[in-house]
DNA sequence: TGCCTGATGTTCT
DNA sequence: GAACATCAGGCAC
């Protein structure tokens, strides 16, 4: 239900974190078709020192004051892409980073965009971007649209999901804007 | 099993 | 010129 997700997005950062778990990736590369489960995701939002948005509307930055529903991609470490959906209000710098999925479909495809036998593929948010081969090209794209589509599945109660500080930053690590689902093996760090 | 380090380049100070 | 929302491999215990 695009309605649904579309006003689900528009919300906080914080807000929209925990109800992007569970929701289904979907990305369409030639004639293969990968999808994933979404099981970890941090929030950033404007007010945050932690988040890009941080510091104001910049060239990299400005697709996270974009609408919601986009998706922010950014290249981090020399090395690495990670991807975020955006979310709230035009002109609101906030987005929620995808740190972790489930392979559902095409986990073969996965494991060879990835170039690393035996390891875990997408339990991390820059081995997603690899296995989803997610990169600077698609910074800015449509979620509700191919090859990368994001939907909603079913609704989970609260006692699965687990609320905790994020991981790998340097600024504002008291902030709870982590969330994950429990138990779950692909989640990247518990 | 767990810590430490190198790879590598974009962005902002 | 330094920091960085990371990862994988190496080495010590």
């Amino acid at each position: 239900m695009r309605a649904d997700l579309q006003q689900l997005l528009s919300g906080p950062a914080d807000e929209v974190a925990p109800r992007l778990l569970g929701a289904i990736l979907t990305r369409k590369i030639k004639n293969q078709i990968l999808s994933g489960r979404i099981v970890e995701v941090e929030a950033y939002d404007q007010n945050d020192v932690a988040s890009h948005s941080y510091r104001g509307e910049t060239e990299r930055t400005k697709v996270m004051f974009g609408p919601a529903g986009h998706l922010y991609v950014y290249f981090t470490y020399g090395m690495y892409y990670c991807c975020n959906v955006v979310t709230g209000p035009e002109g609101h710098g906030a987005a929620v980073l995808i740190r972790a999925v489930e392979p559902l479909e095409g986990e073969d495809v996965m494991s060879a965009n990835r170039g690393v036998a035996g390891a875990n593929i997408t339990n991390g948010p820059a081995k997603l971007c690899q296995a989803f081969a997610i990169d600077r090209k698609l910074n800015g794209h449509d979620l509700a649209s191919m090859p990368l589509k994001l939907e909603l599945s079913q609704t989970l109660s609260n006692e699965q999901i687990v609320q905790t500080t994020r991981i790998g930053i340097s600024q504002a690590k008291d902030v709870p804007w982590r969330f994950y689902l429990k138990g779950n093996p692909w989640v990247s760090k518990v």
